[in-house]
DNA sequence: TGTACATCAGTGAACGCGCGTTCACTGATGTAC
DNA sequence: TGTACATCAGTGAACGCGCGTTCACTGATGTAC
């Protein structure tokens, strides 16, 4: 059956949403197309009208979900200050919710073990979503008069995507907490002090 | 054909040893069973002689490869004073050769991010690891004279585990390099200052 | 010491399964006349 | 305005493939007598 113009967009980002949190959830490899399909209402063998392959459903899901993290982290800390918005996104960012919740979370967190395995496309696109967090952190920091925000931002980065990442496989919740806490004072300290 | 006494546990090792590689390469669902017992010049059907089933491989594989990594740490740094050797633990950690080298690297920053989809048994092989690090850490930073060694230990863990992760994600030989060397200074100066 | 049998690491064919992908088809709507 | 045809998102069966796992079998060595 035909369908009305919009339609086939209407679609194409409602499976761009389902991949999404699966992606982030279950990976690379715990995608699969027929699941997407079907979470979608949809049956697997339409999957090919919307995407020319899976690695290319993949990199389209892992751009988008960066976007929409761009666009949260700005939502959240538009009305702040900018020593406000960097303590706000640095608490935020590695915080239990986070930890919680990795089908909605960073993809960095979610996905960096995962990369050297994927496709060039993939780990291109990934490559371009990590500089653009990089790019705005430094920003951020800028705004906040902190020294070498350059240099800092990519390492500052790092020390928070570890924390979470690390956070996530530990068995023992207050172990899991305590990490948490220590990794948002230790970085504040060096920053905001 | 029947074997030698030896045999048989001489045969086991080997398969820990090319899985410990794989484990590290290519990741849990990057290892196969028909691929393992080939690279040890076996067919995959004697599998099943060593280990009870894929996911036993895996676990006992991962408790190998941890085991491994603390006897070479242990090693490099035997001879050295307290602070030196703490240095250059997170000098050798945070490093190129280690991004460079994933196979022959912790599984710590090779498998964060695929933990949350693994079983039950290999997570617990792996929260032992986790833990069996800190606490050593946490023993290196008190014999140094850090305070608070035992908090630190677990955020100074996720810090460099980070910065190798994410090294590893970017393209850019220069910007991985860069985040390298500003996560050692940074992690030095706040504790060796 | 010599013979018959048990052992068991390793072989190689076969299994069911889920995967990504292909393809002939459907049928409501848009377009041409 | 009414009729014939084209479009194309979505359907559902089928494909080849690699996977983990099973299993009847092999045959050199150890053990029993």
């Amino acid at each position: 059956m035909r369908y009305s113009e919009e339609h086939k967009a209407e679609t194409h980002k409602r499976l761009l949403g389902v991949a999404s949190a699966v992606l982030r959830k279950s990976g690379p490899d715990g995608l699969s197309v027929a699941e997407t399909m079907k979470a979608a209402g949809l049956t697997h063998g339409g999957f090919y009208a919307h995407f020319k392959s899976k690695d290319a459903l993949l990199t389209e899901t892992l751009t988008y979900v960066f976007e929409e993290m761009r666009e949260l982290w700005d939502r959240r800390t538009a009305s702040l200050a900018p020593r406000a918005g960097l303590e706000k996104f640095i608490d935020q960012y590695v915080s239990e919710r986070h930890r919680d919740h990795a089908a909605d979370g960073c993809p960095v967190v979610a996905l960096n073990s995962d990369l050297p395995r994927q496709s060039k496309k993939f780990r291109s696109a990934f490559d371009k979503g990590v500089k653009s967090m990089q790019t705005r952190l430094s920003a951020r920091l800028e705004a906040a008069g902190v020294k070498d925000h350059d240099t800092l931002a990519p390492a500052l980065l790092a020390m928070m995507v570890g924390a979470v990442a690390l956070s996530r496989t530990l068995s023992d919740k207050a172990q899991s907490d305590a990490l948490l806490a220590t990794t948002r004072e230790t970085i504040k300290a060096r920053l905001l002090s």
